[in-house]
DNA sequence: AATGAATGAGCTTTCATTCAT
DNA sequence: AATGAATGAAAGCTCATTCAT
């Protein structure tokens, strides 16, 4: 008797999550370029032929694994809408992003290696681009709303620090302090702090 | 008439530098892996034998370029030497460093990928961590100097500033207010700034 | 309640001949090699896996098919022993051959890319000389009773027009005069024009 | 010192005729899809690797050989317009067919192959259609010229009748008596018989 | 009887490297 | 010093076949 079709779902589902989680760890560690479908295969403990069961090729992967980036930069957005005050918003994003760092290391690589080099992908390439066009204009309005004299400047400090730190976490995680950057930013970046700096 | 010894040594120079620019370029835009020796020969406008007459694999090419990393960490760190002024170093770095990106883009981006990808590098792998243990505790000196009271965190703070500036320049060159950026951190790292930021 | 004896038979050569009209039409349009059980299953409608259930192999499917050939050929000899006439005979095998291309494009296509290419098929590859073997002798007889004064040649004259007919109407179905070319061999071997060459 | 341009272009030449010709042969005694590259790198003694230095793929190694198959008619054609009489012209046909069986059984068998199974090339092919429709209206005038009543059909009736010869010779060579056909052939066409048969 | 997820051998293609000239 | 034809190992991909259900 064959399978069901809610069973073959399932198994799809499951086996095309594990292609695409050791997909990512793969790219993110290698690169795309340097990461052979055997390497994925054996790493996902399938044969290389399943992958092309569910993939049509070695860059499908690549595409699915970048349309998920789409979602975070939306999941960010959905939560700001919930907070009120700019320095909540602030302190959301900034706990968020050094949350992001720890969980989602080989999405962020992944991400930098794509937008820095945006040739590898060809009909998505525009998405980064148009992130930061998306978000940057309401991280001006949060800067504005907490009083800051140059808000396009500050806010485009605020997110570049925030790359930097992810940056340089990267390069060397077991030397860099990370919460001790973690509290700084906080610190930094508190209702308290930034009232003061803007009232000189 | 055979050439001279000076004639052939020249040549040689010559297209060792041609093979190395054309391959910088090439490495940064299309990553190490997706580059092929073909593409640098075609690049230089000379036959793909002709390389290996120079390096002895491709990635020979690639530990070339990045040597060339120590030499840009030597001649930040011998100017830094003819500063007295914390407050004038620290300007001087701000100013090296946006002149670097404008001018080396390629090798920024280099070294981002490798650093990232620790594995692509065998031997020279580490050069990236002792870069920055060289030069951190540098600079949480010049930042103890300058008055900060967590010169630490500061001189990380500044660090990865400069880094997550050059990420985002590189992730979208058009759009990005490079000037108004490097304008802002002078300000930000002015002596008056860090002296009023710091009394209070 | 379980099917019958009876209704699973039925089911099974029903699915079996299924398979082996789908697969003629896929060979014969596609060749052998070009096809792939995937082809064959998509296009009866079934699993590729039911195939196996009645197939040992791809290639038990074309062994099959091409056994079929010899009913073919049989059933021609058959009908030719109930004719007295040679030029009944040869009116005969005219009709019997144009109605058969109209009938069977894909048998004859598929035959005919086999016995060009005889190593496809290794255990019954000599069938095709076989049955010309057979044939031909008789169509000697035929053409010697009809009174033809080179009947070896002519016979063979007769049976290559009738290949050559069936190729060329393949190639370009849409523009050759197939039923003109029908009534032309109709008229050319009819007894009265037989005689009429003959008797000079 | 390198190799001089005439010398590489020499090679090259060579090379690519040497893939050409083993390729023919394969492609028509196993067919395209079932001939790999490795068996024509194997036929011509040289690396599978080579074979991609010389053509973008197998598919464009068959282009290749099929765009030759308009040499070949316009050759027929050229030579043709040298002859007057239509009977002459009748006879160098057949004695160029028989002549081209012999010496060109690979381009034939593929020619057929590709004719039976178009899908097999994309761009080219409607050759087949465009040659007949070029041929055969000259054939019409041909068999009009040689006084023959119904000179469509008997245009027709020729020019399968090579073709049938043709399939039937490559069926079963040592068997089919070429030679005795290609005497009556010239004897059936010969200016006597058509003015023979015509006159009644 | 039937399904389709999974396998693995083998295919097409790529490319770093070699070598004759 | 320089070329590019040639190699071969390894990559991406296909598909006949198997097998758990």
């Amino acid at each position: 008797m064959p399978r069901t079709k809610e069973q073959n779902e399932q198994i799809r589902a499951r086996t095309k999550q594990l292609i695409i989680d050791k997909a990512l760890a793969l790219f993110s560690e290698k690169g795309f370029a340097a990461t052979t479908v055997d390497d994925i295969a054996g790493s996902a403990g399938i044969s290389k032929g399943l992958i092309y069961n569910y993939f049509d090729s070695k860059e499908a992967i690549l595409d699915t694994l970048w349309s998920e980036v789409y979602k975070i930069a939306e999941t960010i957005d959905a939560e700001l809408k919930n907070l009120k005050s700019p320095y909540d918003k602030i302190r959301y994003f900034i706990n968020f992003t050094f949350d992001f760092l720890v969980k989602n290391e080989n999405f962020w690589k992944l991400y930098v290696s794509i937008a820095l080099q945006p040739n590898m992908l060809k009909k998505t390439e525009h998405i980064t681009f148009e992130i930061s066009r998306k978000m940057m204009p309401k991280a001006f309005e949060i800067f504005k709303e907490a009083g800051f004299k140059n808000p396009t400047e500050e806010a485009y400090f605020f997110s570049t620090s925030l790359d930097g730190i992810a940056l340089n976490y990267f390069f060397d995680k077991k030397n860099f302090p990370l919460d001790k950057m973690h509290k700084f930013l906080l610190d930094y970046y508190s209702e308290k702090s930034i009232r003061k700096r803007n009232r000189n």
